[in-house]
DNA sequence: TCAATATTCACCCTTTTGGAGGATTGGAAA
DNA sequence: TTTCCAATCCTCCAAAAGGGTGAATATTGA
């Protein structure tokens, strides 16, 4: 049989989960985490076949976590388990190398399901996000750099551009310049507006 | 035995907690919903005992909401069922109506233990919030005023103070005043921090 | 390898914010 | 009733952000 790992701050929703796959035989549970840290040593120890990951916990953002771990682990089949409905971050989830992407809301079925389509190595997307991703296919998602990125938390904490540079040692102008890019690929208008959709994103958390 | 209705988005922990709960015996489970809407259509056919009331749903602010219905059913004890650890949300909570506060994160005996005490209409906070009232208990909490929340919004949506002026009929110096307010009352340095804090105290979402 | 993208810095100019004051109203709480 | 506070409007000034435009180097994926 399959072996699996969850990782979800959610005692109750893990608790569920590994009941509802142990039951119903699809896989085994191997273990379960409750932050990032603690999975990834808990997958140095074993290394599952499938790991649940969600994407809001305590110590960092789930989908970056993925794109490290499917990097050091390229066997490793990974479904997102989140409540985020948002094209973007299924989008982002997919392409930092998630196998799967299921809502919370799913049904138990649609759950064991897709762990059994991923367990063959096949895509498996709940129905809401496959619709959108269909619906959206033409539409272009936005991706920030590493650098954009750490630029627009700095932002989020209030500092200006003049204290970013001194932080990552850069000219003003290169900050100024992030920024700029930053509202571009955000499509806002100002910081703040800008600050808001990287947490409609997922972007900063 | 007491009456039960649960209140929450995801399928998951809305099918183990009615397992959990009407397994231990303590309560019943009379009825689910999955938004605000349908959570007060259900109230006005038949009123429980206690509301298990998660925070993120899809079509409003639980926190909000527990105000509204608080006010409404005043017999009705509120149990806020949230993954938000900020002193300042469950503050909150505590104060539009809630007799309960536990994290999603909580063990299943806790659980069970908050539903009992606040059945017999005691409050009950999970260990880790207690901890925090207690520690921050000489802290004060901010309060933004309906104008000032009403701002707040607008900013995040990138609106200048002289559009958002317009909007409310209103001088755009009365906007730049209170968006003074907001930033020393949220103490953010500018708007974008104070777009974060709005945030992560749930005055925005 | 080659093209695309990320990263870096520059200059100029306008608009918006942020900081420090002050002032008046009206309603709510003590 | 009287005090407090939310809501409203005001001035002055400095700092920061936003917009336009250009361009060099580095990295990386196809």
């Amino acid at each position: 049989m399959a072996t699996l790992q969850i990782v979800d701050d959610h005692k109750m929703v893990v608790e569920s989960l590994s009941k509802l796959i142990t039951e119903s035989g699809v896989a085994l549970v191997t273990g379960v985490h409750y932050n990032l840290k603690a999975c990834r040593k808990g997958l140095e120890k074993e290394l599952p076949d499938i790991l649940l990951l969600d994407i809001g916990l305590p110590d960092g953002d789930g989908v970056e976590f993925c794109a490290g771990i499917t990097k050091l682990y390229p066997e490793l089949k990974v479904i997102m388990l989140t409540t985020y409905k948002e094209f973007s971050i299924a989008k982002r989830a997919l392409h930092n190398g998630a196998l799967g992407y299921i809502l919370k809301n799913a049904e138990s079925e649609e759950m064991l399901a897709g762990i059994q389509t991923v367990c063959r190595g096949e895509q498996f997307l709940c129905e809401e996000i496959n619709l959108l991703l269909i619906e959206k296919k033409n539409e272009e998602v936005v991706w920030l750099g590493k650098r954009e990125n750490e630029i627009l938390k700095y932002i989020a904490d209030g500092y200006t551009s003049k204290e970013i540079a001194d932080f990552i040692h850069r000219d003003e102008e290169t900050v100024r310049t992030y920024r700029r890019n930053l509202l571009i690929k955000l499509n806002a208008r100002n910081t703040p507006e800008a600050v808001k959709k990287g947490y409609e994103m997922k972007l900063i958390w």
